[in-house]
Parts: C-alpha cells; sequence; structure tokens
DNA sequence: AGCAACTGTAAACCATATAATTACAGTAAT
DNA sequence: ATTACTGTAATTATATGGTTTACAGTTGCT
C-alpha cells in the first residue's frame, strides 16, 4: 500500500508525543526520514479532516487537535490509502471474447473491495492511542527507570 | 497488490471451466491480456504447488489437476503475494535520535502483518468454486436460455 | 514597511518496481 | 529431424512513487 498512511501515522504519534503538540514540516521530515515538502502534503489533508491545525508564517507549523488521539488507523487508511488492494494492472477485459475474460474484472473488484473491507475493519480498531502507547512502552523499555 | 494473483485465479478458472482442462500459454494469454511468458512463469509456480500438471513438447500445455478447485484465494494469496500490504518504502529509521522514529517501524510491521492476516482469513473464505461459479452467473445472465 | 520563517502547491526530476518482450535451451510428439 | 510446446533469465519499456526545486501566499517581528 501506498506510504503516506504510514507517514500519517508518524506524524500525528510525533505531535502528539510533544509537549507543545507542535512541530514544523522540517522538523517532522527529519523524524518521517523525508522531505518536507512531503510532510506539508500529508498534513494538508489531515488538516482538511480537522485532525490538525496549521500555522503559516513566522513561528508556524502544525499543532495537533484535541481528541485526534481517538482516531483509528482505518480513518487515516480510508483518506489516504483507499483502494490500495486491487492492482493497477489487472486480467481480461469486457471485449474479450472469452467468458472468463470478460467478466472476471467485475468478479475480482467485489474481492478486493471485500479484502480492503475486512482490513478496514481490522484497522477500526486500532486507535493513534494505542501506536502511541505503543511507542512509549518500547521506549520506556530501552530507557528503564 | 501483485497483479500475479489475479492472473493465477484466473487462469485457474479458465483451465475449470474447459472441458478439456488444458490450455497452452498463448491461448491463457490471450484471456489474461498478457504475454505467454508471464503465464508460464505463474503456473510454473502453480505447478510447484501441484494446482495443474504441465506436458512440455508438442500439444502440450498446462492441465488443471484435480480438486484444485478446492484451493482458497487465501491459499494464492499466500503464494503470489504474501508481504504486499507493507509498502516499500516506510517512515523512521532505527539510528534516529527520536522516540517515535527509531520505534515506528517496528510497530507498524506489527500492524501490517495483522492486516495482511486479516486479509488472508477473508480470502481463506473464498474457493476457486465461487470464483467459477460466479463467471457461469455472470455468462449465462448474458446468454439466458 | 520590510524582512524572515513558515505553509501550500505544482512541476520537474530521479529511482524503483512492474510488465512486455526477446532469446534460447530443454522436451516431447510426429 | 522437425515442429510445437515449456522453463527461465536477461533486456527493454513503462508506470509509479518519492525527492527536490520553485515560488506564491501568510504571518510575526523589528
Amino acid at each position: 500500500m501506498n506510504s503516506e498512511f504510514n507517514i500519517a501515522v508518524h506524524c500525528l504519534t510525533l505531535l502528539s508525543l510533544k509537549e507543545e503538540r507542535m512541530a514544523n514540516s522540517e522538523e517532522i521530515a527529519k523524524s518521517v526520514c523525508t522531505h518536507p515538502a512531503r510532510i506539508r502534503k500529508v498534513l494538508g489533508l489531515l488538516r482538511k479532516q480537522g485532525y490538525v491545525t496549521t500555522k503559516e508564517g513566522v513561528g508556524g507549523g502544525y499543532l495537533l487537535n484535541p481528541g485526534t488521539e481517538k482516531v483509528t488507523l482505518g480513518d487515516l487508511y480510508r483518506l489516504l490509502a483507499r483502494g490500495s488492494l486491487k492492482p493497477s494492472w489487472c486480467s481480461g477485459g469486457e471485449e474479450l471474447p472469452c467468458e472468463v475474460a470478460s467478466n472476471i474484472e467485475g468478479i475480482m473488484d467485489q474481492i478486493y473491495s471485500g479484502g480492503e473491507a475486512a482490513l478496514e475493519r481490522y484497522l477500526d480498531g486500532i486507535t493513534l492511542t494505542d501506536v502511541i502507547n505503543q511507542i512509549e512502552e518500547a521506549g520506556s523499555a530501552a530507557n528503564p527507570t
């Protein structure tokens, strides 16, 4: 699947773990390990969903909105990676003189949709809070008090 | 995901619907709408699993083995497209001095594995027979008796 | 007002992944 | 032997995805 889903989870987790709940695209890009422009693109979409607020200008950046921790990975999947199961190339073709060739596409489409539904149900069971908790656990295991 | 999974479903369905349960790579390639060499590659893998028998030489081709209709799409997924959920690019990195960056990869890995398990469970519920039946229904709807 | 530090967005560029094609050795029927 | 197949690897073409550049728009600061 699409890696923007991965980036979104990363960014939101990162913001949540900062005391200020805020960072700019350059700082986030360093953690995600990509270019700031890419972060701005993904966070632009998250802003449209109300998950973050952006502040332009000096001292600006991205601020995590309250309640965003309740968002599920399913929500993020649907926003950023929906449809990723179906390959860009598929077999057959409507116009071919073969019962299988002309009908397989519709049938496979249904199967991909069903698979996607199963995947979404699974991702709906995971919240950002869950991911954040796991990061904290992993961190405290590395530096036990 | 990988389109070889799609090709495998197509080929096996096609063979099953032929009276002789047999066809050569050129014929199959026309229906799938790809190059014969690609069909040979995929069917070579299916042969190793015992789903088809190949016959080389004149008059040769691929013969569907008895019982292959019981195979599930999950079986074919595992054989041809396992691991397709995780994107080739992922965020973060072990070495980065950031709690999120250094731990996210392992956590996302688990999530992708879980998603894949959910997907497999869904695909395990669909047999080749189901697909074959749907093709036949679609065909008879187009040409009612 | 003017500068500096940000975001928003699109375009150009580059790397990687995927499919098509070519090529040829091996095998079997006639 | 010849012909019609498969097996498989190498090559080429194309599509996708990520990086980078560029620049306009916004805001805080002096």
